[in-house]
DNA sequence: TCATTAAATTGTT
DNA sequence: AACAATTTAATGA
């Protein structure tokens, strides 16, 4: 299937939008503001949507799709810091502190992303309590997971890490909008979750005789969120 | 629409 | 890391 270039009307661009709680939030006039400056764009899967080291000239948020954060040191190792779902929002903290991007960020499957200019940001942010409310709480929420992430590579098991990795991209407040079919190979989940593929896909099998996953090519199709977020727990 | 083929993904050692 | 099996997507009759 051939993508056309289509006319990227603002309609279209509003629409995506209105799934944000942020901008919905927003008062009028911002609200116009975001309308005119955000961008919107396509990417195929494997494609680069922002490179490492070029400035973060905009704030990032996921219509449609998965994205990973992500570097890759010379020797050819790879490191996947966070798999954005549908719903996510991220790059404040380059866009915050003026810096270059300090990672990758990749369409894992064909994605529809959208980019708010970083002057944008910083207005909002100058002009609205809500917004920065609403930021401070993605920011904290973020700080949260990765914490965790800390913790649960150093006291959960395998499966029990596996698991917790799935249900980091259902976080209710980063990513309210994930499907609970993810299109996302087990290779991709590996090194979102620092573990070979081969382990992993032992793994989900297991995840999957309890009950708390249907698996199926390509396909991740969580159906116990309760369950895996809190797997493991009596390790911690 | 169907058969063939290549590529991606999965399951296993 | 390597290999076989399975699934999907693309191609063309």
């Amino acid at each position: 299937m051939t993508e056309i270039p289509r006319q990227e009307g603002l309609s279209s661009t509003r629409e995506a939008l209105s799934a944000c709680l942020w901008f919905t939030c927003l008062e009028a006039d911002l609200q116009t503001l975001v309308l005119a400056q955000t961008q919107r764009r396509h990417f195929a899967a494997g494609e680069f949507v922002a490179r490492r080291d070029e400035p973060s000239d905009y704030w990032i948020g996921v219509h449609d799709g998965l994205l990973k954060l992500a570097v890759d040191s010379h020797a050819g190792r790879g490191c996947t810091f966070a798999g954005i779902p549908s719903g996510g929002w991220f790059g404040e903290g380059s866009v915050l502190k003026h810096e270059l991007r300090r990672y990758d960020v990749v369409a894992l499957r064909p994605s529809l992303v959208l980019f708010v200019p970083a002057q944008v940001f910083h207005e909002l942010l100058a002009r609205s309590l809500g917004f920065s409310v609403f930021v401070i709480g993605q920011l904290n929420e973020r700080l949260g997971e990765f914490i965790a992430n800390i913790q649960n590579t150093r006291l959960l098991d395998v499966n029990a890490r596996v698991a917790r990795s799935l249900a980091q991209l259902f976080n209710p407040l980063l990513y309210p909008q994930t499907r609970k079919a993810l299109q996302l190979s087990q290779e991709e989940l590996a090194l979102l979750a620092g573990l070979s593929r081969q382990r992993v896909n032992r793994a989900l099998g297991s995840l999957q005789e309890l009950g708390l996953i249907g698996l199926a090519y390509n396909c991740i199709d969580v159906r116990d969120l309760p369950a895996l977020a809190r797997y493991g727990a009596e390790q911690l």
